[in-house]
DNA sequence: CTGAAAGCGCTTACAG
DNA sequence: CTGAAAGCGCTTACAG
């Protein structure tokens, strides 16, 4: 009637061993099924755990194997749409494969700080890691990773020298402004989120787009996460009459741009078209709803563990992980047109 | 000129040892400080691991000490408002502390998927574990935790036997219930965000109201955490000319009930007033904004980590964790009142 | 197919 | 203050 186990202290390989009456490394081949075990001592062994519960610390074997089955997720601010959706991507599919996820919060505005959060995720061992790199701040993180820990960096498009998911910004951002372009505006502003610098973002495809056009580029107006911040620009940029189409870096921004020109007296779209960027959910419900592009953010969370994975077991298999530098997958966005933007005149779209 | 490291094998504690000259154990009591070092080595193996730019194997360290640093959190969607900013600030203190962060997501509407939800979690052995208990699915996931790992909760108000952070929102949907039936409404209708029976809610808080002021109680409305799913309820309940106020159990799913009112031809909230709850920042630009609870997610988070340390703690001195069950902090909301809600006459409120 | 031995990197008594 | 020894729970050659 009593129980084998002591209150708390979970059953061990060693238990197991001496009541199914097998060695140690019997029951650890067994466990692993690499070698054969016998058919009698197999159900032995196999009664024996069911009776006591047992389940094999995996502290032990991340010891003895130097590898973990942790993978580490680096992001600056989790609570962003983008991020949070990224991140429950990566979740499902880490958990679906029997890894755990660490999550990191990339904090600090100096390097010491960026050094300490890279460190501290470093020390946990992690078989491998994924990096949102969103902003400046997570750029600066990648730099920090070692060469030899297998990292799948989701980004705009930034580095060719890892692997990588790219969510194709700036071809997103250029497919958006020529089409606000192509509704008859003379040019397109726009207002930036943090870290929307470099090449390869929805800022760049703006300009590109501008640019191919022959469109009088604007001064970029940059802005904070917050959509407070978008709401007092709105009201500034509604005294300029030149202001017909705004592209704003995301749609919690757009939404409080959107706000902002009502409390000016303009009309969206009649007065002023808006987009913004990443499809969020309120933006759908949005009064008007929102033209935007629209982006994967949870594929493209799950495609980074794909390849995150592959990576892994390509080196336990001995392939080498140089050539991983190659690995490269797309997650485009895609327009979706809504009732922010219309034609310039001041009839209303339809 | 050449490094003393092999590339990509780090250094461990014996390495450190054979180049400070002294003993494994000497190390280990430098790194740990439990007893004294003299002055000379101290120096010596300081130098070493600068040199040899080592760090401690969390891993190891973990299976001697049997008990990691470690702690995971339990959520459903991570990616809604409330989990999202709650877990950001776990993870800040988290990560102050010396802790790493485990995320997991709880999956599965079957007992078996909750079950091996959990035991993954148990798994990776964590020191302590936070539950965010914001409706059933979590609540199930509490029962199959087991007694002897510190544990807090974060929920509404449902236990009390487990340390726990209420947001205290029933009192939330009691205040703002009162609050609408106060400008002069007959009775104000409720719609639910998923899991929000039990008796400690908003929904519950808002029944209280009601009853207290023997208003007429009308049947809540269930809808999921999708705000189209709000604008198809909002254009529903527009066709009953006898509600002129309702709760709705979240800002998202508000911002899409006030749309879908307003696609049937109702203002708010000259027609009808409507309020949320959680004080999201998009409800804060909405047209008209919201009136809504603030909801101090990230706090709680806060709170709900510095509890858990404080327990954990707790039992390494051997100071028992039964009496820990006591534990109870309140982050209790607060009324903020903006333009979604006016008297219910036809003038617009100011 | 199977067991005795060694070892992963660290910490904790145990003697000095 | 310090070192030699044992052990945390597991896996991996090594012999049979």
């Amino acid at each position: 009637m009593a129980t084998r186990q002591v209150q708390g202290k979970p059953a061990s390989i060693k238990d197991v061993a001496a009541l199914a009456q097998v060695s140690v490394p019997t029951v650890s081949r067994y466990l692993n099924n690499r070698d054969r075990v016998s058919e009698e001592k197999r159900t032995r062994i196999a009664n024996a755990i069911a009776l006591l519960d047992y389940r094999p610390n995996p502290i032990a074997r991340a010891l003895v194997r130097e590898r973990t089955k942790m993978v580490a997720v680096l992001s600056t601010n989790t609570t962003l749409f983008g991020q949070s959706q990224t991140i429950y991507g990566i979740e499902q599919k880490a958990q679906q494969e029997g890894y755990s996820l660490n999550i990191d919060v990339l904090v600090g505005d100096n390097r010491k700080q960026i050094v300490n959060s890279v460190n501290s995720v470093l020390d946990q061992n992690p078989v491998g890691i994924i990096l949102l790199n969103y902003d400046e701040l997570s750029n600066q993180a990648f730099e920090l990773l070692p060469p030899n820990v297998p990292t799948v960096m989701i980004a705009g498009n930034r580095r060719e020298n890892t692997a990588q998911v790219s969510m194709q910004e700036r071809q997103g951002g250029y497919e958006l402004t020529k089409y606000m372009l192509s509704l008859g505006h003379r040019t397109v502003y726009h207002i930036t989120i943090p870290g929307g610098g470099g090449g390869y973002t929805r800022l760049a495809g703006w300009r590109q787009a501008l640019e191919e056009a022959g469109a009088p580029i604007p001064m970029p107006v940059d802005a904070s996460w917050d959509p407070e911040d978008g709401r007092t620009i709105g009201r500034q940029i509604a005294a300029d009459e030149s202001v017909t189409a705004v592209f704003v870096g995301n749609d919690e921004l757009a939404m409080g741009v959107i706000r902002g020109l009502g409390d000016a007296g303009k009309r969206v779209p009649e007065d002023v078209s808006v987009a913004g960027f990443d499809d969020h959910p309120i933006g759908r419900v949005w009064n008007p709803s929102l033209t935007t592009i629209h982006q994967d953010f949870r594929i493209a969370g799950e495609r980074a563990f794909e390849m995150l994975q592959t990576e892994i077991e390509d080196i336990d298999s001995g392939r080498g992980h140089t050539d991983s530098w190659d690995r490269y997958i797309e997650v485009p966005g895609h327009l979706i047109i809504r009732e922010s933007t219309g034609q310039v005149s001041a009839d209303r779209h339809n």
